[in-house]
DNA sequence: ACAAAAAACAATT
DNA sequence: AATTGTTTTTTGT
């Protein structure tokens, strides 16, 4: 897996892993999962003092919604894909051909834009599941990091 | 540096 | 195993 060049400016801890936080000035622009084993960063400026406030509100609750300035950058399908995303309400999932025929797409393409979603958890790609089965997560079918999107589906409820 | 072609991909039948 | 739409990587000029 590629992670991005720039620090992060704080390591949270999840269940399942670690949760990485880029921000750019007064804006997070991406957010990342992270092996489990990697060290704990206290955030050390106030918007990742505050995503840290709201990611322990929503670990507490997972009815709570997040709330922090960020700057999507992708193409427009992508951002077509994750408008649709925001709309799916906590404790429901939507499967990837769903959101494929509102835009006049396939499945596999919007999987592929889920996978580019620079802000997971925010942009709750984990709620989008495949016709067969629980699908992919960041970009692997299996490990940990799948086993953060099934963690993710148990807290809102869907799985068992 | 650009355009075209090929390959990759979180899927579905 | 064939196919879909979009993005990424490779190849050719």
């Amino acid at each position: 897996m590629r992670y991005p060049d720039r620090a992060f400016s704080a390591v949270l801890e999840l269940p399942s892993c670690r949760f990485g936080v880029i921000e750019s000035g007064d804006v997070i622009t991406e957010l990342h999962f992270l092996a489990p084993d990697l060290p704990l960063k206290a955030p050390t400026t106030p918007l990742g003092e505050r995503l840290a406030v709201q990611l322990a509100a929503y670990l507490a609750d997972p009815g709570i919604q997040f709330d922090l300035p960020v700057r999507p950058q992708g193409t427009v399908f992508q951002r077509q894909v994750w408008a649709q995303i925001c709309a799916i309400p906590t404790g429901r999932v939507r499967q990837y051909q769903a959101i494929a025929k509102d835009l006049g797409s396939v499945a596999r393409a919007v999987g592929q834009a889920c996978g580019a979603n620079p802000l997971p958890l925010v942009v709750p790609c984990h709620r989008v599941v495949s016709a067969t089965g629980i699908g992919g997560f960041a970009n692997h079918t299996d490990g940990w990091l799948i086993q953060t999107k099934r963690w993710l589906l148990w807290h809102e409820g869907l799985l068992i």
